[in-house]
DNA sequence: TATTCTATAATAGTTTTACTATCAAAATAT
DNA sequence: ATATTTTGATAGTAAAACTATTATAGAATA
């Protein structure tokens, strides 16, 4: 059986958010991966770049050549995330021809994406871990016009243009499309904390599916009105 | 006109979020005020103890003897922001019998608060200015657990629980009353934050109530099935 | 009243983090 | 073969985060 492919995902992530492309080189895809585990293990907050180095055995200089500080690795990851769904999205929903059907899929992937970890050099499955608890942070901060204006969130509008433009085809004349995307986007993430840390403010249930079902009935209910 | 009252708004915090009471001294509610404000104009992340003491003309160790560390503090603004909500509430919806008008007073308060200052002495509509931007940090940080532990987040389990209340009031067989609730709340926060910053992640709108009709209308038409 | 005790703030540090300037080696281009 | 550029290593500085010690003022006790 030969299941290998001769491709490989590159993700599209704005220049502005990186020194150095860290998919250019050995180096900068350790530095992604030494991050993405101590981020996970340690949280963000007690990340330092020299943590990183000590991991990979470099310096601190060289992981600076690949981000300007912490923010932007994160900002980094958040965009490879969001960009790593939509090429999930993009085998997911092709052929598919019912929007409901396209908007169950995307919830689906939001909530449990699919880790197909071939044709990719980091840690996918660590990377979804850390997105609940860090990725709002990449936004969440006072210099966001700044970031905005150069662009790097670019791959999260972009998911949620696609799931709006879902939405106005299950009902045209819906009013509040990006609302509704990012209530149910946010929702999830934190969701998933919740339940790990704070299951007094969720409803966490055995049942397989209970988030998608929550979510999925939400939005259907509203979009239809 | 006589409308001075004789009682003041004491907020309910758990002792383990400060070293030392700031409400019980001149210097400790100088010190809170002064990080409001910091942290409204610079950002949670570049808040510094030294900043606050310059700021107020005292000193960092001084500082240190009423909160651990920064996150103390901003969990400290949490929770007090959570009490005060508790109390504009308890005046909002007492003597209301119907439990869908309690849910729209409920999404009302979180959106646009009544300031009435009076009986406080912490700046309040500076501290709802911050909340939607930091608020989350508060709990989205790796130790969590342990700050969970010590009840630090029981404000705002305490209104996520009466809000689900109200909801389970206007369907008791409703499956997912908390899920609802932090949906509506973390939703609220990020939409206001959007509206300012990443206007194409929202729907904002002219319309006053805009925010108010989308939650209202999405809770209650799932609430209703 | 004198003196001890306690609560509080000020002083003066240390350690760690965040970041930078400079240098050296290797790879690439001319 | 030499110049140029790219990359990583060394060695810093400045600020942030935190702590240990000292000073002072007020309350409690002898």
């Amino acid at each position: 059986m030969t299941n290998d492919h001769i491709f490989r995902f590159k993700p599209h992530i704005e220049k502005d958010i990186f020194v150095k492309d860290p998919e250019s080189s050995q180096l900068g895809t350790l530095i992604i991966n030494a991050g993405i585990d101590l981020i996970d293990k340690e949280g963000f907050e007690d990340l330092t770049f020299r943590k990183i180095a000590v991991k990979i055995d470099t310096t601190e200089a060289t992981v600076y050549r690949y981000f300007k500080n912490k923010h932007s690795l994160l900002v980094y990851l958040t965009a490879w995330y969001w960009s790593w769904v939509d090429y999930s999205l993009m085998i997911k929903n092709t052929n598919v021809q019912s929007a409901e059907t396209r908007l169950k899929n995307l919830i689906e992937t939001l909530i449990s994406p699919q880790v197909n970890s071939d044709h990719v050099t980091i840690n996918i499955s660590k990377l979804y871990k850390i997105i609940a608890r860090e990725s709002s942070k990449s936004y969440l901060t006072k210099n966001v016009d700044d970031l905005n204006k150069c662009g790097v969130y670019r791959n999260y509008k972009n998911i949620v243009a696609k799931m709006s433009d879902v939405i106005l085809e299950i009902n045209p004349s819906y009013p509040y499309p990006h609302m509704l995307s990012t209530t149910i986007i946010e929702g999830i993430h934190h969701q998933k904390f919740f339940a790990q840390h704070l299951p007094s403010l969720t409803d966490y249930s055995d049942r397989e599916n209970y988030l998608i079902d929550f979510y999925l009935h939400l939005s259907l209910n509203h979009i239809e009105r």
